[in-house]
DNA sequence: TCTACGATCTTT
DNA sequence: AAGATCGTAGAT
């Protein structure tokens, strides 16, 4: 199994983090990841962020130490596993939107009852669904032995950017950031359909190096 | 307390 | 185009 990805790999802005975490793997109790799809969020300057009302107690592991896990409920049927970085006090976090399977994909479907082609992972609830994710999962540190790990993957060689997904609610001027990254060339990817207008980018730097 | 609504997904 | 489904936040 490859090394963890370390705490220090979090502890940088989330939108240096964000595409590095493509290819990066997910490791949950017989099941492996490979991640595809992530966007970044922080706070401040971002009224996207879950941030934007201050710490509560929804949001507080998003506050929480680099390299470990924010898990919050939404539309009360979806766990959305999100990544904490920056520094601890900070609120930043990059949210894992879609992923390849490349172990346990018997257990995901059973999981799921069933069926399913490539549309098996891509969207942040069926991500949350295949890990078996719940709330607990909030504040758990990634970096180390566990019941969910993060570590080194094979990085895509090319990167898309664009808008973020589902966050009318902001500004106009942070609607439009393109916070959003994805492995090009792979099915895994959410909302095809708006890729299209993305950019494509060559990948920054290698993950986890 | 009450109410509106969400970093979504599935079905019509 | 809309329902599922429920916890949170802001208002009362």
């Amino acid at each position: 199994m490859p090394p963890f990805l370390p705490r220090s790999f979090y502890a940088r802005d989330s939108l240096a983090v964000a595409p590095d975490l493509l290819g990066a793997l997910i490791v949950r109790n017989g099941v492996v990841l490979r991640i595809t799809e992530v966007e970044a969020y922080r706070w401040p300057g971002d009224t996207a962020c879950h941030a934007r009302h201050g710490r509560t107690e929804r949001n507080a592991a998003l506050w929480g130490p680099p390299g470990t896990a924010y898990v919050y409920l939404c539309y009360g049927i979806h766990h959305m596993l999100n990544l904490v970085t920056g520094a601890e006090g900070e609120a930043q976090a990059v949210l894992v939107r879609a992923c390849e399977p490349v172990t346990g994909l018997a257990a995901i479907r059973r999981r799921r009852g069933g069926g399913d082609g490539p549309a098996l992972l891509t969207g942040p609830g069926k991500v949350g669904a295949a890990l078996d994710l719940d709330l607990s999962f909030s504040g758990r540190r990634l970096y180390e032995r566990g019941l969910l790990e993060v570590r080194r993957g094979e990085p895509p060689v090319h990167v898309l950017a664009g808008p973020r997904v589902g966050i009318a609610y902001a500004e106009p001027a942070h609607r439009r950031m393109p916070w959003r990254f994805a492995a090009a060339g792979t099915p895994w990817v959410s909302l095809r359909r708006r890729l299209r207008a993305m950019s494509v980018s060559v990948r920054p730097t290698p993950s986890g190096a």
